[in-house]
DNA sequence: CGTTAGTTTGAGGCAGATCAACTTTGGTGG
DNA sequence: CCACCAAAGTTGATCTGCCTCAAACTAACG
């Protein structure tokens, strides 16, 4: 589903700017409106009562943010948080459910990207059982960097991504860049060998 | 999306039976129907290359499955298993995508079925890093013997479920007896308190 | 009633979390 | 432009939950 094939539907166009680090829903907040991404990125996190947070997926231009809530007539399982400056669009629910009555093509859309994080998230579940926290980590920085080169992560944010704590991430890092994997440079790094990093056990 | 409202749409109606432990489709293989569930019980299993199970969820009469990768157009990402005696119906692709056109409310259903899976997949998955053995299993316990009471869980598909071994489970379910949580009798048991164990760290 | 799949219990080991102390980075405001 | 400092990163030492391996027991089905 993108902006330019729902905007004919759109009566007010809200535009709205956030600072990283900064809430564009909470959980359990009920959904009101859908999320289109026009800049930046989004990261959706879960904290645990523990104080133990997660992260779920990551938002970027075109995107759309707010979805799965509003389909599953839920409240929102998870928290979205800025991970950049972002400009996006707000689509209040009703506008949202006129345009699925008219476009069951663009709902189909939404199904298939749904469908597909869904396996995602199955296959992510496993991992944690499964593989070890090097592979998880070496895993997270291919997909995060590959598909979002220009975003500095955190070891945080890599750590909350892959399912183990920053000390490992640093850990993990200094461990492949030994290996001639990746590159660190300041807070970032470079992928290398983003072939072999997925062989990585 | 149930039976009765898709009957209409069927030309040829293809009834199957099957025996606990017989596969309905395996990891890897294209999507070519979608199945029906009329009796009995379906576990979707996945098997990572370390030889790891990983119980993903339960079907039961009524509900549908392999329509993620229908609608991902993916290949399945897990096998599917009878966990009982089962009769189903298949309805081919090509009748699928007949019927996603002529009723674009049942998508909107299979939209919301899977919004909400996908969300209780994310959930799980922090669950894995932030809850103790102790805690998944007692929840999972409530979980399927609440959902599914009249099927005789093995120690195995409890640990797939809730991510931990067999042996674990074993010990967790002997703790909770011994506080008067759950009753054991054979390889079955019953819940005394589903509220205390949903509670239980 | 024999056989196999499922369950129980114990002992031992280790991956990675946790805690702690220190260093580096990079944005910002004077 | 530089000095400052809070946020981010590094490194080491310790500790533990639960997995793994092993061995013996029990239920259920043909």
């Amino acid at each position: 589903m993108f902006l330019n094939e729902v905007e004919p539907f759109l009566e007010n166009k809200v535009s709205k700017y956030l600072k990283r680090g900064e809430i564009l829903y909470h959980e359990g907040d009920l959904p009101q409106n859908i999320f289109f991404i026009k800049k930046g990125l989004v990261g959706l996190f879960y904290i645990s009562e523990s104080g133990k947070e997660t992260f779920f997926r990551v938002f970027g231009p075109g995107d759309i943010l707010g979805h799965r809530s509003y389909f599953a007539e839920e409240p929102y399982h998870a928290s979205s948080i800025a991970l950049s400056e972002i400009d996006y669009i707000l689509v209040s629910t009703s506008e949202c459910s006129k345009i699925c009555n008219e476009r069951p093509d663009l709902v189909m859309n939404v199904l298939k990207q749904t469908a597909r994080d869904l396996g995602r998230a199955e296959l992510r579940m496993a991992g944690l059982l499964d593989k070890s926290a090097q592979g998880r980590v070496s895993e997270s920085l291919v997909y995060l960097k590959l598909k979002y080169p220009d975003q500095v992560w955190t070891r945080k944010e890599i750590a909350e991504y892959s399912g183990t704590t920053f000390e490992t991430v640093t850990r993990v890092m200094t461990n492949l860049e030994g290996k001639g994997l990746i590159q660190k440079s300041g807070r970032d790094f470079k992928l290398l060998d983003p072939e072999k990093l997925l062989k990585v056990h």
